[in-house]
DNA sequence: AAAACATATCGACATATGTCTATATGTAGT
DNA sequence: ACTACATATAGACATATGTCGATATGTTTT
């Protein structure tokens, strides 16, 4: 019996799924949360340890870390007082990785119109 | 020697290479846009098409079109009246698998909090 | 229980952005 | 050159969104 094949992510036409994926894509859209997402990706690390790092204040942190936990890019860990937050996934540093990728693409010559 | 590793792309820290990554994840975070994007993927496609695949005025498709062609997530290649459009390269359909896997992620059970 | 600390939430604001309508540019055929 | 067709651009509008300051929630220690 034929492996049905993945069903190329365009044919798939699912509405819904589009409005997933732009949701997480729209995320990762904004500077500063996706230096918070790179900020995650090694270890967790605690809202205050991103907020000095990226000298932001705590209150932007939290709130960029609320839409991406519950987005499911990250995942929150209370240790004492503070709550660490780590990557839920591999997939999201793939994608990142891919994309710096794409940046590195030699940008084949051709004049840019 | 040493393969310097890739360096991790959250410790490369450079400021304006997270602002090229967060616009072109921007780009893909619009349910429109993506799915424009995905209509390109697999072969050239002219901006009349995709309006009729998507149900979009001309105008805003080529709107986006515009966008995504700047920021050289696709190209455009004029074939008597119509231009077809279709992916610069290979990376944003990989980006985009990525993502789809870390949807179909099990979701890890452990309350919401 | 009270104080100190870490994080989260709320309300308000300025800006960014997607969409629409109308108009412009450009290409092919008569 | 004129028409028809395909795509692109411009201006205007409503909405979405990132940021800030102030306040609230929750946790540990004294």
């Amino acid at each position: 019996m034929m492996e049905a094949e993945p069903r190329s992510v365009a044919s798939t036409g699912s509405e819904d799924v589009i409005v997933q994926l732009a949701d997480l894509f729209r995320l990762m859209g904004d500077p500063t949360r996706l230096g918070i997402i790179l900020n995650c990706l090694n270890a967790p690390i605690s809202v205050g340890d991103i907020a000095l790092r990226l000298e932001l204040s705590p209150s932007l942190v939290s709130h960029h870390l609320r839409l991406l936990k519950a987005a499911r890019v990250l995942r929150a860990e209370r240790r004492g007082k503070q709550i660490f937050y780590s990557a839920l996934d591999a997939h999201i540093r793939c994608v990142i990785e891919d994309m710096v990728a794409h940046i590195g693409e030699p940008l084949d010559i051709e004049g840019d119109n």
